[in-house]
This record gives structure tokens, C-alpha cells and sequence, in this order.
DNA sequence: CGTATAATTAGACGAGCGTACAGTCAAACG
DNA sequence: CGTTTGACTGTACGCTCGTCTAATTATACG
């Protein structure tokens, strides 16, 4: 056809990827993102046409990748190894894009169009793996039987929120670096999320304190 | 001296107060901000020098009002009774204020330099008085002795969370109106405020499900 | 009355923003 | 070869932003 594609798109994408997390979807500038990746600024409008479409792409590329490997994860093994190992990828994926995910919430919070659009046409799809996993898990009896709603929030809110606090104590320097370096690699850890994944089985398991935990320590 | 003052930063302030909690601090605009006013530009450099110092002085006018009540009721009474006054205090002022306050949490949880600095700079004051209160109940034999900070976390959410959530769901329409309305009253009357700080100083109390509460109901 | 003074107005400045578009370049193809 | 085609460049438009200044107004005081 005619000139070789340098992926100007990709690059664009990957400094969203890094400024998104300091300002924000209406804090990014077309022209800061262009700088970053080292390309020209009408380069922008020829593969994205608006700062809105970027955005979407920008987030909805964060998010299919998670989904591959989560319900790659999620149909692997019976019983609640497959609800062990879509736990971990989450946790895992939070782990990598916490600064990213964090601001999303943010930005959702503070009423960002895109970012609660966004929120609100994506979770319900990733949560309902995990949503359904606790139920195979519960239909099987190794689960104890509690409100789904209330089951995803607990394991949502064990596996995740430790990752936030540690991103948001690495950004922002809110405690002494050595202290938030040593925290952050403690809770990040894959070790330290698969050991929450069995925390938070074992918080739901049939049997109190034994059952579905333990298995592949 | 010269014209009269029709006190044009006092309707400034005031359309600060009715603006900030839709967009935040970066987000207000000083054209808008005077528009709403029914004020000219000008006057807004003219009273307020920048936007930075207009937004200091909106958020320290909200929190000197809330002071000085804060203390009037610590003062007043003894033992319990000028906790329970002050949390009624922060119940009603997080009510009255409460889509303003979140959207300062929101500020500074996004970063927002303003937020962060004002509550980095005024949170320790107002928390301050609670604590001493608390620590007053549990040298008296009231209050069982748990850790400050604990105790402070628990009372600080259990009375202000609520609020957060009520104006969430009337600002946003997250439910339908009628809902969110009847909601946002059931848990936002001046009655449903002291309740819950009955129920935090119970849950604070020395012999538990007795104690502390259940004084003036 | 006239003047000093504080409050108010209208307008402009430069910077940054998102967007748009005419032109340039190099590879692919007949 | 020459032409087509898609990737890329440079630049400009129109807008909003925060800030600033010179001129105007209306009051109070000597």
C-alpha cells in the first residue's frame, strides 16, 4: 500500500497507559500523550478522531486483556481450583494495573463520564465469572452458602483493596519510600495473592477454618 | 470612603459552595463561578487575587463554621454527653455539607493539591477534639479502652459514611427519585443522627449493650 | 462643592486545550 | 517507470482558561 505503520496507535496507547493514572481521563492532554510517545500531534486525530474514542480504546484495551486470561482461568479445573486461580488473576492484574484501576475508581467517584460508562458496561461481565464460580462452589458444598452479592464483595474487597493501598503508597510517597517499598512487595507479591485467594476461600469455605483452602500450598 | 460594598466575595463563596461539589477544584471556573454570582469577572481578582486562594478560603470558611460548633458542644456537659453532642455536631454538619465534603475526599484522593493540603491541615484539629473526648470516656470508666485510632475510625464512619452514601444517591439519581429520597431522609434527620451516635458510643461502651447510651432518648 | 477612595466594569493578554486540514513522504502495484 | 495509497507532518482555528489593567462609578469626607 504505501508507508510502513510505525503503530503510532500502539505507542499513543502505552503513554495513555502511563499518564491516564496521574491525571485522569479529563486531565489527559492530546498533546502531552503525542509528546510521550514521541509522535506527531496530528497523528492523533488521524487514528483515534477524538479524545473520547481514545479513552474508550485505551480502557476497554486494560480490560479485554484481563477478561482473556480471567475466563482462561476461570474454566480451568473443577470446583473451586478454577474460583482459586480466577482469584489469583485478578489479583494479579490489580496487582499490575493498580495505579491505573485506581484512578478509574476515582474518576468514576468524581462522575467522569467515561470512566463510570465504562464501570458500568464492563463489571458486571467480569464480576459474573466470579459470581458463578462462587455458586458452582456453593452447589458443590464445599462453599458456605451466603448472599452472592455479599460473597463478591468480600473476595473482591480481600484480593484488591490490600493492591490500591500499596499503589497509592508507592505513587504518592504518602509514607517513608523504604516503609511503603517493603509493604508494597509483601502484599504484591504473586506468593502474597495466592495466600489471599486461599484466605478468602477458606473465609467462605462449608466447613469453617478447613475445607476449600489449602490445596496447592 | 467609596461605593458601597454589595459584598460581592460573600456571593462568590457562595456560588463556590453550590459549584465545587459538582466539578471539584479543578474543575470550577472563575467565569462560571462569577456568572452564577451575578457578579463581573473582575471582582473576582479584585477580592481573591487567584483561584488557589479562592479555593482555600471556600474550604476554610466551611470548616471554621464547623469548628466553632465542634467546640461549643466538646465543651458542654460532661463525660459522654459532650461526645454525643459533638458527633451530632459532625452528623449534621457532614448532612448539610455532605455533597461538598465528598467531592473534597474525592479532590484528595485524586491528588487535587488544594484538598490534600486543607485536610492534611485541618483534619488533625477536628479530629483532635473526638479524640480527646474519647480518651476522657475511657479515663472515666465509660468508654471501653480500645486504640484511639480505632475508636476514632469507627465513630468518624459509622456517623459521617452514611451521609456520603445518602447524598451520593440524591445528587446522582443512582436509584430511582422516590427511593433515594425516602433513603436519604430516613437516615438524614437530625433523629436518625443521634441515634447513630447513640449507637457508636454503645459500641464503644464499657459494659457492653448497656453503658453510655440511652441517656436522652 | 470638589476631591479622594474604594468598588465595579469592560476588555485584553497569553497559554493550553481539542480539533481539523492541506500538504509531504515512501512503499506498493500495474 | 509512474501512479496510487496510506502513513505521517506542520500548522492553524476557535475556544476556554486564569490573570491582569486601565477606565468608570458612586460614595464619604474635607
Amino acid at each position: 500500500m504505501a508507508r510502513p505503520s510505525r503503530n503510532v496507535d500502539v505507542l499513543l496507547l502505552k503513554a495513555g497507559r502511563e499518564l491516564f493514572p496521574q491525571t485522569g481521563a479529563a486531565g489527559l492532554s492530546v498533546r502531552k500523550l503525542a509528546e510521550r510517545a514521541g509522535v506527531n500531534l496530528g497523528m492523533f486525530h488521524y487514528h483515534f478522531g477524538t479524545k473520547d474514542e481514545f479513552v474508550r480504546r485505551l480502557l476497554q484495551q486494560l480490560y479485554d486483556d484481563m477478561f482473556a486470561n480471567l475466563e482462561l482461568a476461570a474454566s480451568g479445573g473443577p470446583g473451586v481450583d478454577a474460583l482459586r486461580a480466577a482469584l489469583c488473576v485478578l489479583g494479579r492484574f490489580a496487582r499490575d494495573h493498580a495505579s491505573l484501576l485506581r484512578r478509574l475508581l476515582i474518576d468514576a467517584l468524581a462522575g467522569e463520564p467515561q470512566a463510570a460508562a465504562f464501570l458500568r458496561a464492563n463489571v458486571h461481565r467480569h464480576l459474573g465469572v466470579i459470581r458463578r464460580l462462587i455458586e458452582d462452589g456453593q452447589r458443590e458444598g464445599l462453599l458456605r452458602k451466603t448472599a452472592p452479592a455479599q460473597a463478591l464483595a468480600f473476595v473482591a474487597g480481600s484480593i484488591a483493596a490490600p493492591l490500591f493501598v500499596a499503589a497509592s503508597l508507592r505513587d504518592r510517597a504518602l509514607a517513608k519510600p523504604g516503609v511503603a517499598g517493603r509493604f508494597a512487595k509483601e502484599i504484591a507479591s504473586d506468593a502474597a495473592i495466592a495466600e489471599r485467594a486461599d484466605f478468602a476461600l477458606a473465609g467462605l469455605a462449608a466447613t469453617p477454618a478447613r475445607a476449600a483452602g489449602r490445596r496447592n500450598r
